[in-house]
DNA sequence: TTGGTTACCTGATCTGGATCAAGTCGCCGC
DNA sequence: GCGGCGACTTGATCCAGATCAGGTAACCAA
């Protein structure tokens, strides 16, 4: 089993005093997606053992490798303990579609099951490690834990509205706004500071996955710096009017 | 129990003499997305009974009733018997989004689990009879049935998938031949012709669903009729030349 | 040091599809 | 018949964002 080690800046890294080895686990497990039924919030202990046993720990990836390929069979999927991942399709003339970003707490490879190949790649930003749940165990369980199958089904439920959430026409400002206060909900959610985010991936990453030009998301983002809705800083992004953002966002989060 | 009695026009019917009253029941089932559990493809017999148990029948509704309201708690998913329902999302700006369209067969609301509310409105556009599902039922069912978590999962997966592919930045030629294999696959699939489809929904919610003008619409129909690919008459669109409208569509469909 | 590479920014120009503005056509009620 | 209405089409114009074309800055290798 691989120790949680954060290769993360200081400010990704959950404002805990100790959170090396596995002492932070629990820490962990508390944030991650299955972080109730893995802490068993009163479940049923021997499922619980068993779903313990089920997950896997792998060896931390570099930026750039593949968690999982396009076309190979689907038989896990993933939860991010560290790093950031992003999913993306090659089309037939070689274009890269960005699909999503992932963060620690969140699962990849569900999309998997329905044609039980992976339609996606999967790849690290940076400096991931990820617990790995077998699907056929992991089914199992589900009907043998309802609040496994339950976990399941909401959080593709989920994928299925945010997923339609992106297919919108909205405008650049829009996007890019909805960009930012989503990340930033997730960031929170996670234990991260709401207003303080690094963006692990590239500009053509961010500019692939809103659907518009590197160049137009460059020029947004000097124009919201310019208005005083965040400070741009390479990577590194603070979003000072928070509620002005929401508010450019309303449409797309429907929030 | 409602009757199934077809108001559909001729060519949206399928291909069997008799297909008046519960004789259908049968066939019907063979063709919708919980076919295989309905009909009782080698499950368990005594579990197959409560799954009969738990369908009801609706009755019918007319063009522009609607089968759940955003916002609504979600409790149940509808399986269309007849007809075709579209759902869609009104914005904060009172426009109308169009997400999906669903045939005889397709399972509609499956999205309202995440936040246990129907984010979206799901709209008759003729004539409508639907089977429906009681949800909490239903998860009770999926825990016993695999079979029947197993394809609850595959249809979230595969929604999952295809919202994804609306969202990428195509073309409008691209979009709309992808609209048009699209649903040509999905009657194929349920019986009906693959190269005589009759559009239910009017050219702007066609419009709306792709992202696109209906003025778009129109041109494009109109250039791909030009090109000899279709042939369009009012509503019906036969589709003569599906190869290469395949090819236009390779990169939206990935296929 | 230089030269190459990668990521990003910024200005100038172009264009696909939106928008605006008339149309036509079929349908229903009177 | 006629008028009104909604769905659709078609043409003219416009514009948000793509594309093209240079930039700069950081980083690494030789």
């Amino acid at each position: 089993m691989v120790h949680f080690v954060s290769l993360q800046p200081s400010f990704l890294r959950r404002p805990s005093p100790d959170d090396q080895g596995d002492g932070d686990a629990l820490r962990f497990c508390s944030t991650c997606a299955f972080g109730r039924a893995c802490l068993g919030d009163g479940y049923d202990k021997r499922a619980l053992e068993d779903l313990h046993c089920l997950v896997e720990h792998t060896s931390p990836m570099h930026a750039g490798e593949e968690v999982f390929r396009c076309g190979q069979p689907f038989n896990a999927i993933y939860a991010v303990r560290a790093g950031m991942v992003k999913t993306r399709r090659i089309d037939e003339q070689g274009r890269e579609q960005v699909l999503g970003f992932f963060l620690p707490g969140e699962l990849v490879g569900l999309n998997g099951l329905y044609s039980s190949r992976y339609p996606c790649d999967a790849v690290a930003l940076d400096t991931v490690t990820l617990c790995r749940f077998a699907f056929s165990a992991l089914s199992v369980m589900a009907t043998r834990l309802p609040a496994i199958q339950q976990t399941l089904l909401q959080l593709m439920s989920k994928d299925i509205v945010n997923a339609a959430l992106l297919a919108g026409d909205y405008s650049a400002d829009e996007r890019l706004a909805a960009f930012l206060v989503n990340l930033s909900d997730r960031f929170a959610e996670r234990g991260y500071s709401p207003t303080r985010l690094y963006l692990m991936m590239s500009r053509s990453d961010i500019a692939n996955y809103l659907r518009l030009a590197p160049e137009t998301v460059s020029r947004v983002l000097r124009r919201f710096q310019d208005e005083a809705l965040i400070a741009v800083e390479k990577r590194e992004v603070t979003l000072i009017a928070l509620e002005r953002l929401q508010h450019l966002a309303r449409c797309v989060l429907q929030s």
